[in-house]
DNA sequence: CTGAAAGCGCTTACAG
DNA sequence: CTGAAAGCGCTTACAG
């Protein structure tokens, strides 16, 4: 076991409260006692016992962090933020999953609230439709951080990227390269930011006056490529004529060009394709995928800097933050109408 | 904040201690007070305070997690295992990357001690060739785990595959099907895996009558696509006449495939390719890439798994246990010549 | 400037 | 079967 104040104190002949006030800092401690205390201290390598710390100060220094999914480019990027942002301070990342489960979600936030964690950090499962647990996260003194999937009608801090106006830009591309049929492959019927995305391609084919087409518009579940294929299989079979395709995300538009080309079109030349999110495998394909561009490492130091404003904000009033990240399109051969492969 | 004990033990008008004792089953409290406590908490639902209780049973319940890499498709599947075995019990998991540094490995195991994790969970980074930090991790009171990337003069518990097997295995598909001027592209000169593995490259080579080339064998320390690419163009720079590549990484074996496209070489025709880890994208570029398939998910599970076991067994001696993780070659295209594209 | 004392919330050996 | 008491290691208001 490791030293307590106690062994400190006897070794140098003082008492435990002036160990621990010399060693935190206070000024009613004459300038000898601190020295002689700090040097003792680093001497015997000595560390204060957290736990113990926080019966009294009520801060565990831990932050629970609750991902959708853990195999994901993305929320990776995001975690490398967060633990990048995190060492340089004493502050410890609890790693989550809710598999994109309510249920499982709403455990988590109970247990990281059992365990008295100073922060929460979560992206909201596609299932989840209740908001209860994360009303229950924001009464208690936990500071809850809700980044990319986000719920429009809970106030809260947020970290996201402007889903909206991503896909408009994504979708305006393609009808500026001739796409005038553009499938949609969209994402849930819940989550905000499938909404959003929907909003964006649908805000992009009136503002350029290209007609929309129910039918060319998919609903996407798991967001894999085999989901990929078998919808793009779905459009081949109905003979819906389409020279485009937008899908929310990139393995899906993966799933959709290997279909594509195993039935003998040309991407892009008859068909184009695009992704979102630029997984590091959209480069890595052939052809290369176009992809919007989420900054997920930066989206995850921002949710952490978020958290430490925050914890200095306590006493006052509590305002929520909004941030949005910037992305952007990332052309590659998928919509490169100047290769024309 | 939370109820206490005292709250339930006001309430109920008995003590803090039958309390206690109610909720934890032990055996001398009435049938009928045990029952009015458990209600009682069940409805007010009571959590007792993590952070308290270790003061007394030195029980944190939380284990710390060493990565050398986030972003990296095998470690992701090892991190889902144990995160699929944790949720079943009260224990949580700290994540901490050491980024491939002997400095922050060392650092986050003194941060997890002074934590008081009872476990630490590490695959060690490729520059470490002290390990004194994991000495002294092994004479706290922490269980100390090594998966993946161990340490073979530490005697450790170990998670890990056997390298060395499965890089003869891989070495043999290649020689088996006519390949006889095979480059390896090796990891770095440190790590115990990537020795065990350019010892089953030659090893297969021995056994098969393939004179080794020692000007095939190139070293690689980033693992990345690029490298993969420079590599291979070192190869073609120098006329060596090759037939076969195996990398110690899928993304090296990716890199080197492009390069060879790019100057026109076929595959698996001229020169096959072969991959480690079976990464998901090695199924999705062009041609697929054969490659080993470790089972991250299962290395995971295994790892809690032993940590369990090792908590129940601290009262007695200790041993230490190694576990091997089976392996099996995933052939696809790239080294396919039933295919001959 | 220093230290005795109370207390954070729990557990457990002990007395009754 | 029940509860008073000590103690885990720290922090901090208070007295001197």
């Amino acid at each position: 076991m490791n030293l307590t104040l106690k062994d400190i104190a006897q070794a140098l002949g003082i008492s435990v409260a002036t160990v621990s006030k010399a060693l935190k800092g206070y000024k009613d401690v004459s300038p000898s006692t601190r020295k002689k205390v700090l040097e003792y201290a680093k001497k015997v390598q000595f560390k204060p016992n957290t736990q113990a710390a926080f019966l009294r100060t009520k801060q565990t220094k831990l932050i629970g962090l609750i991902l959708p999914k853990i195999d994901h480019d993305f929320f990776a990027q995001i975690l490398k933020g967060i633990l990048n942002q995190a060492e340089e301070t004493d502050y410890k990342i609890i790693i989550l999953c809710s598999d994109e489960s309510y249920e499982n979600e709403r455990k988590h936030i109970q247990d990281l609230l059992q365990l008295n964690a100073d922060g929460i950090f979560i992206s909201i499962a596609k299932s989840t439709n209740k908001f209860d647990h994360l009303v229950e996260a924001q009464k208690s003194r936990t500071s809850l951080i809700i980044f990319d999937r986000y719920v429009k009608i809970l106030p809260s801090h947020r970290i996201i990227i402007d889903d909206k106006k991503a896909a408009f830009r994504a979708t305006e591309h393609l009808i500026q390269n001739g796409c005038d049929k553009i499938a949609y492959f969209r994402g849930d019927l819940i989550s905000q930011i499938s909404i959003d995305r929907f909003l964006g391609y649908k805000k992009a084919l009136d503002h350029y006056k290209v007609p929309f087409n129910r039918d060319l518009v998919l609903t996407c579940n798991e967001n894999t490529l085999e989901e990929g294929k078998s919808k793009a299989a779905q459009l081949l079979e109905k003979k819906l004529p389409i020279n485009g395709v937008f899908a929310v995300e990139d393995l899906l538009a993966l799933g959709a060009m290997e279909e594509f080309k195993k039935e003998g079109y040309k991407i892009p030349k008859d068909i184009a394709c695009m992704g979102f999110s630029n997984w590091n495998l959209a480069d890595l394909v052939s052809p290369s995928l176009s992809s919007v561009e989420q900054n997920g490492f930066l989206m995850g130091k921002k949710v952490f800097q978020l958290f430490i404003k925050d914890q200095k904000n306590k006493a006052e009033e509590k305002a929520f933050t909004t941030e949005i990240i910037p992305t952007h399109l990332v052309i590659r051969e998928s919509t490169d109408f100047g290769i024309k492969t």
